[in-house]
DNA sequence: CTGAAAGCGCTTACAG
DNA sequence: CTGAAAGCGCTTACAG
C-alpha cells in the first residue's frame, strides 16, 4: 500500500510496464480491460499504475489510436435557455459513458461560424461533432462530411446525419390553432428574424406553421402583424411594443418563444393592457417560469432531446455503419392563463 | 488555384513538405508564424497547405510540444442562468485566442465530484483548468495541483490559485443592510443550504453576510427566519411558503439568488401578500428578468468574472512563473419595487 | 497469454 | 535560413 509522491504525473506506460515486470502491451490491454491478458497480469498492472500515479497521455493515445473519446457541440449560445438545457443533458450522457466535450460556441457571430467551418478547428481533434439549431449550407455539410467522424443535428435535419428535433412548423400550428379555435381572426406574430444571418431553423418552421394556421382557418394574412424579434426577452418586449401601435391591433399574439413571451407581456402591463382579457398572448417551449407566469405554451422537450443527440452518437461511434437516424420528439399545447377567447366585439 | 478533393482530410505534415519542396521542420515552422523561414518558402508551404487541404493532428502536436491548447472548465451546473453567462463569456475570449474548451459539468452531483479528482479525468488533456464556484477541499486542491498547469477558480478563493469573484459576504450584507436602513427588523433569508454536498462558496458565505448585517443593525437573530433553498425558482417557492405559515412572519426577506426571489414572489402573488406593501424582497444577481419583474437586488458582473478568469488563465500560459491573481468584481445595490419601509405597525 | 517492434504525426534541439 | 533525426507515449498487428 506504499504509494509513491502524489505529484507523480510523469509516469509514462514504460514506467508502469517496468514497474510490474511486463510489457507495454500488456500495460495497455490490461489498463484498457482488454481481453487475452492473465488476471494475475492484469491485477500488477493495475496495482503499479496506482502506485506511479500513473495517467494515460491521451495525446499519444489518440494519436496512435486515431480516437480522441471527445465529441464536440457547436451551438450558437450557451447562456440561452434552451442551448444550456440541451447542452448539459447532452454533456451528462457523454460524461457517463467516458467521453469529452468540446464547447465550441458561436456567441451569435456569423463570423464565428465561418471561421469554425473555414479553419478546419475541429479536424482530427473529435470523433463526433453535435451542431445545434442552425440551418446548414452545402458548404458547410461538405465541410463536415469531410471530418470523416459521425455528425448529429439537433433542432435540424439534413440528409445524411442524424438529427433530433421537435416539428416546429407544427408545434406553430398548434399554437396559432389554438387561437383560432378561440375564435380569434386577427392574431399577431413575434418571431426570429428569417434575415437573422445564422439561419437558424426553428424562426422559418414556425413563421411558416403561424401562416399556414391561418390559412387554414380561413384568415388572410397581413405582414403587418408579422414582427421581427431576436429570442430574448428584450426583443419579445420591443416587439409587443410595436404590435400595441398599430391602428388595429391584434385581439392575440403568438410568441415563437416563452422568453420574448415573458417581454411581450411585460409591456402589456405597463400599458394596462390585460392578458388574456384585452390580449391573448401563447408561446412555445413550456421554460421553466412560464408555469410561474402562468403563460399558455407549447411545450416542447429540451433535456430529453439533448440526450437523444447523445444516444444517437454514440451509437453511431459504437457502428460506424449505422444509418442516420432521424427523431422527431413531441411538444404539447399546455393552456394556461394568457389565452382566452376574444371580447366579442373585440378589434379594438 | 488548383485545389485537390475537398475531403483531404488524411494530407500529413510529410505531404506538404514534398508538395512544397521543403523539409517537415520548415512546415512546421512556416504554419505555425514562426521566424527563421524566408518568405518564399512560408508562401509555398502555405499554398501547399491549402491545396492539400492540410489539417495539423492536435494529437501529434501535443504529444510532441506538450501543449494542448485546451482548458477545462469545471462547473456545477450548466443550465442556469450565473454558469451559462459567465462560461459564455470565458469560452468567447478563450476561443479568440485559439484555445478550445473543455466542459465538464458536475450535474449538481457530488458523485462526480469525487470522480473528477479521484480518476485523474484532466490530466494531460488540458493546458489548464477553470473551476466554478466550488469550494475546494485540501485533498481536491492537491489533485489540481500534481496536474501542474494553471489553475483559476470562479467564484471562490484559494491560495496559490487565481481567482475571480464578488465578495459575497459584502453583497449579503449590502442587500440586508437596505432592509435595516428601511426599518425593517425582522428579516427572512432563503438561502443555500449550508449542507449541501457540493459545498458552493456563495450560500456560506452570504448566509453570513446576513447574520452579520443583523447583529450590526442590533437585530437577534431567529433561526426560524433562515430558510433553506437549492438555488432554484422551485426552491424559492417552497421556501416562501414556509415563511408565510411562520406564526411571526418577516416584514422582508433577504433572498440569496433573483431565481430563487421570482419563485419567493410568485407565491407572494397567490397568497395575496403583496411587495412592497406587505412584504419587501430583495435578491443577489441582477438577473435579466429581475428588471422585468421589478425585482430590488444587489447586481453582479457576471460575464466579466467568466472573460477575466479566461483572461488570467492567458496570462499564466504566457508566462508560468506570474504570481497567482486574485481578483473581486464589485457589486451594486439596485432598488426597485419590491422593496419598502415597512408599514407602521407592522409584524403581521 | 505475452512481448518486440513499428509507427501514428508532429516539434525541437542540433548542425550547418 | 534550412534539414536530418530523435523522440514524445501510446496501440496494434505480428509472432510465438
Amino acid at each position: 500500500m506504499e504509494r509513491s509522491d502524489a505529484g507523480g504525473t510523469r509516469a509514462s506506460i514504460a514506467d508502469v510496464a517496468r514497474a510490474a515486470g511486463v510489457s507495454t502491451a500488456s500495460v495497455s490491454r490490461s489498463l484498457r480491460g482488454l481481453g487475452g491478458v492473465s488476471e494475475g497480469t492484469r491485477a500488477r498492472v493495475v496495482q503499479a499504475a496506482l502506485d506511479l500515479g500513473y495517467a494515460i497521455s491521451p495525446g499519444a493515445s489518440s494519436l496512435r489510436s486515431g480516437r480522441t473519446r471527445t465529441i464536440a457541440v457547436v451551438t450558437p449560445f450557451i447562456d440561452r435557455w434552451f442551448f444550456g438545457r440541451a447542452l448539459g443533458a447532452f454533456e451528462s450522457v457523454l460524461q457517463q459513458a467516458d467521453l469529452h466535450v468540446l464547447l465550441h460556441s458561436l456567441h451569435g457571430s456569423p463570423e464565428a461560424r465561418r471561421r469554425l467551418f473555414a479553419e478546419r478547428i475541429l479536424h482530427r481533434r473529435v470523433d463526433a461533432v453535435l451542431i445545434m439549431c442552425l440551418k446548414l449550407e452545402q458548404h458547410e455539410i461538405d465541410a463536415l462530411r469531410a471530418l470523416d467522424v459521425p455528425v448529429a443535428l439537433l433542432g435540424s435535419h439534413a440528409a445524411d446525419f442524424f438529427s433530433v428535433a421537435i416539428d416546429d412548423f407544427a408545434a406553430a400550428r398548434t399554437a396559432v390553432g389554438h387561437l383560432t379555435g378561440l375564435g380569434h381572426r386577427r392574431i399577431g406574430l413575434i418571431g426570429g428574424s428569417p434575415a437573422d444571418p445564422l439561419r437558424f431553423t426553428a424562426p422559418m418552421e414556425r413563421r411558416a406553421g403561424y401562416r399556414d394556421a391561418l390559412k387554414s382557418a380561413g384568415i388572410a394574412g397581413d405582414r403587418e402583424l408579422e414582427v421581427d424579434a431576436d429570442y430574448t426577452i428584450g426583443g419579445g418586449e420591443r416587439a409587443m411594443t410595436r404590435l400595441l401601435g398599430l391602428p388595429r391591433r391584434p385581439t392575440a399574439v403568438f410568441v415563437e418563444s416563452d422568453e420574448m413571451a415573458f417581454g411581450a407581456l411585460r409591456v402589456l402591463r405597463e400599458a394596462g393592457v390585460r392578458a388574456p382579457d384585452d390580449l391573448s398572448i401563447i408561446g412555445i417551449d413550456d421554460h421553466e417560469m412560464s408555469q410561474l407566469i402562468d403563460l399558455t405554451t407549447v411545450g416542447q422537450p429540451v433535456a430529453e432531446q439533448g440526450a437523444a443527440a447523445a444516444h444517437a452518437l454514440l451509437a453511431a461511434l459504437e457502428d460506424r455503419s449505422r444509418a442516420p437516424s432521424r427523431v422527431v420528439h413531441p411538444t404539447r399545447l399546455i393552456i394556461r392563463g394568457t389565452t382566452a377567447a376574444p371580447r366579442s366585439g373585440s378589434a379594438a
